[in-house]
DNA sequence: AACACTTTCAACCGCGGTATG
DNA sequence: TCATACCGCGGTTGAAAGTGT
């Protein structure tokens, strides 16, 4: 014995929300709040399944929604967003954008941004140039196979800007440094000893005390770190810190910190030396 | 103006995890 | 403990709007 059906399919209407039927609905929430959405349809006087009902309501109907396209900073903390978290975490990356939903973000990703991904020679699935990738499927090296994820500055407006002017000739074959908008240095990798992987924390600190040692800013990844000199201190090269998070993705993840703003000391350097 | 094709996005579907009886 | 419904999620669909010819 288990609960009571959500709904009696029969009778249920389907299909694009009448305005009535929206005005039904918001009244009701807005009177008696959010309760059992179960009940909702049949308290509103809607002919609607339970279901039907919190979708049209979190997608659409909220009054803290913004409306519109996404704007460049929130198509960039998207794009910087996916690339940690991928296709699987559309409401992770939706939490981060406050008034935007899970359904919006997914289709301004299918619609938009991937489209902009390719035309700048990155994949919008493992975020890495598309040349690179070609190399690594005809045995291209390791280091000629960096990965590199978007980060805060891949995306900025004053370096390498998802601009509009899709009238612009793109480079066929952008180097990553291009892509990222670095220098034309290579980056340089540094694998962690097996030590320092024991805990997630233990690596992130680790990196990010070498680099404020190195005069770098940066953002962590549940994966990586990825390393910017900070480009009035003239440092010479990009750097990346490439390293296993032994936990997992749940652990959260910090978003486009200022490594300068940590309060870390500089002994633990010799660790990845 | 008319048609074909493309793009957009609201809504639906089905699945997995959780709650309930 | 088990069966079943609820909830939330990501993937997909299809009607409407936009664009090209």
């Amino acid at each position: 014995m288990g609960r009571q059906p959500c709904c009696d399919k029969l009778g249920v209407k389907k299909g694009p929300w009448t305005a009535d039927e929206d005005r039904k609905l918001v009244n009701f929430i807005v009177t008696q709040g959010q309760c059992c959405w179960r009940a909702v349809p049949k308290l509103a006087g809607l002919r609607r399944c339970g279901k039907s009902c919190r979708l049209r309501w979190t997608n659409y109907l909220r009054p803290d929604l913004k409306r519109g396209l996404l704007n460049d900073a929130e198509e960039q903390l998207v794009i910087q967003l996916h690339s940690r978290l991928g296709n699987r975490r559309w409401s992770k990356i939706a939490a981060e954008l406050p008034g935007r939903t899970d359904n919006e973000i997914k289709n301004h990703w299918n619609t938009h941004i991937k489209k902009k991904l390719i035309k700048m020679g990155i994949d919008p699935v493992t975020h890495r140039p598309l040349d690179d990738q070609e190399k690594q499927s005809s045995g291209g090296t390791e280091s000629e196979n960096s990965a590199l994820l978007p980060k805060g500055s891949h995306c900025s407006s004053e370096n390498n800007s998802i601009d509009d002017d899709e009238s612009r000739p793109l480079d066929p074959n952008p180097t990553s440094e291009q892509l990222l908008g670095w220098s034309s240095a290579p980056l340089d990798e540094v694998e962690f000893p097996n030590h320092i992987e024991s805990t997630w924390n233990s690596c992130l600190t680790t990196a990010v005390t070498a680099a404020v040692g190195s005069g770098c800013r940066g953002d962590g990844y549940s994966d990586r770190v990825m390393l910017e000199p900070e480009p009035d201190w003239g440092w010479p090269a990009g750097l990346e810190f490439k390293m296993k998070d032994p936990i997992g993705d749940e652990l959260g993840f910090l978003n486009g910190f200022s490594f300068s703003e940590m309060d870390l000391s500089l002994t633990e350097l010799g660790e990845i030396s």
